[in-house]
DNA sequence: TCCTAGCGTGCAAACGATTGCAACCGATCG
DNA sequence: CGATCGGTTGCAATCGTTTGCACGCTAGGA
């Protein structure tokens, strides 16, 4: 900046105000001095700028795991949107792991103007401690007070499972859960047993995870349970269901339904076609940025977003014939 | 930091000195120091400090798409290796676009000490400007000179497939192909080519895309072609068109078989299973930031990395026993 | 002709840390 | 007893920007 100055035969001040644009300065000496930093190959430091002007334009974001689709979709809408507002994304992975999502959090933090928990695997009393930072918080699927929050309406989503599965004939449904610290895997028990009593059908619940391996080996499990409908935790656990079942001869759906939640891009090409629920995952994360830049303008936390799921029928549900067995 | 100063009864460098672990520092200063700061809830900021110290401790990194498995596991192990060292990841993700990937790169680099371009979808020009930047760059999945480089070793994972299907008996093989800006498209049909010469085998080619979408649109194509098996540029390609030979009464291997490049989860659970190279994703991140750390230690660049996949056989690949046609 | 706006510009102080250098201390040595 | 030295500490400059304030200049009105 100072050569720039010099070889324009300026000030720095008059620099910077001629390159960002200032009102108060003249037409022909914003001309030159633009030539000039163009013809030196001036690029100004943002780091610098940024260190000077305060609160960094980044926005920290934790995933469990960068691998999951939903949350890399979240991510891409997030990113977008942030992007749009001048924002950058400093993206950490917990692992699925609470203590080192509240390590993450601290550590971003020092980078960030504000800060989005994606799926916040954090305790109770971790989520307190990264409310408690000087940066707002929005958390993307877990309700939480004085914080930004956007969220699947799961509610909606296991009454519309549920309801598909009862229109079909079932009356006995297994829950294949999810991660123990996943907020939402506690949704989703809490909703189903809750729809479950009001329709008037038998739920059962078996624990699961979340990848395609803690699906197929829930195989025997589900089995073993007198359900002839499966909801499970994500689709991919069950894909990795609806394998175990092909390699056991059992026919899906014919003996059994499966169902999920999420509708991933691949949900559409497992064997059967999965029946499940489809979210705008890119919302979601645009949603966070929304909220976040209404707080950020000074405006106290909008109320939560939810967004309601839609039911995307496929073939891996439909009416029980047959008891599942092993052949 | 001067507020802590004062309460400990010393001067701002006393108190930088203290917290820094510097060694011409009395201990029971350094402990006193230590207390007061706790007690006042002191955090160095860390974005004023890596301003002072010089470049920045982010390696900035850019993907095509981060709903990919592949790039999402490159970016796991490129995220534990740097946060190992100290350094974080400023993601960007370009929508397999060159000239947004141009745009983030100008971007990321003023908040970054280092480049990594992941699967780089960059024009020839456009690598050059990348390079001429002032900060290391490292590709990974493009060899380029100049730079770091590390990648899959398309030469010995294009024979695998090739001499697996041959020795299926296959003499005319499809490949279905990625995007026209992928640099390891180019290098699949280069080294699938060259091979096929060798091994005497027909290769024919169409285009496809990165997708399961693409895959399943690309399945009219391949019936035309006159081929017994088919490779796709990876496993979604692969799984789409799976799903459409299944829609369209094609039976998979026994009619036509399938394989693939990556291995990615959910290749396993498809049906039937795809036949894929696996590769170590996550290593590839690993190893770019050993090269970057290499680099940055002052040395040249080393050498290239090039990881040699390796076959998984399942399912999707087998002996042809019948012309594939609709029924 | 002089005074006063008002516009354009430069000076210098910040932002929050690190660090070379000088100064100070007590102790040891000659 | 004074010089020296090692061990600590503080002063002030610095990183690359932005910006409040003061100043100078020009033009227009009285």
């Amino acid at each position: 900046m100072i050569d720039v100055a010099r070889e324009a035969g300026t000030s720095v001040s008059t620099v910077s105000r001629a390159l960002n644009g200032s009102d108060l300065i003249s037409p022909e000496v914003v001309a030159h001095v633009r030539a000039v930093a163009g013809q030196l190959g001036y690029r100004a430091d943002k780091r610098a700028q940024e260190f000077k002007l305060g609160r960094p334009l980044t926005v920290g974001v934790t995933v469990p795991d960068l691998a999951n689709p939903f949350f890399s979709e979240v991510l891409k809408g997030l990113n977008a949107a942030a992007r749009a507002g001048g924002y950058r994304l400093l993206i950490g992975e917990s692992g699925e792991d609470p203590a080192e999502e509240l390590r993450l959090v601290d550590e971003l933090v020092d980078y960030s103007g504000a800060l989005v928990l994606c799926s916040s695997r954090l305790t109770r009393a971790g989520l307190e401690k990264a409310l408690a930072l000087p940066v707002p918080v929005v958390c993307i699927n877990r309700t939480v007070k004085n914080a930004g929050v956007v969220a699947i309406d799961y509610r909606a989503a296991s009454r519309l499972l549920l309801e598909h599965l009862t229109g079909l004939g079932h009356r006995r449904v297994l829950y294949v859960g999810g991660p123990a610290s996943s907020w939402s895997d506690g949704e989703r028990r809490r909703t189903l047993r809750r729809t479950a009593r009001a329709l008037d059908v038998t739920l059962d619940e078996v624990d699961g995870g979340w990848s395609g391996n803690h699906g197929y080996d829930a195989g025997p499990a589900v089995l073993h349970s007198r359900a002839t409908a499966v909801i499970t935790f994500n689709d991919l656990v069950g894909i990795g269901l609806l394998s175990w079942m092909y390699d056991n001869g059992v026919e899906v759906p014919s003996e059994l339904s499966v169902a999920s939640y999420d509708d991933i891009p691949i949900a559409a090409y497992s064997r059967p076609p999965l029946t499940s629920l489809r979210n705008e995952r890119a919302r979601l994360g645009e949603l966070a940025w929304q909220q976040l830049t209404k707080r950020l303008g000074g405006d106290d936390w909008p109320a939560p977003d939810l967004l309601t799921p839609e039911l995307v029928v496929r073939a891996s549900t439909g009416t029980a014939r047959r008891r599942a067995r092993i052949r």
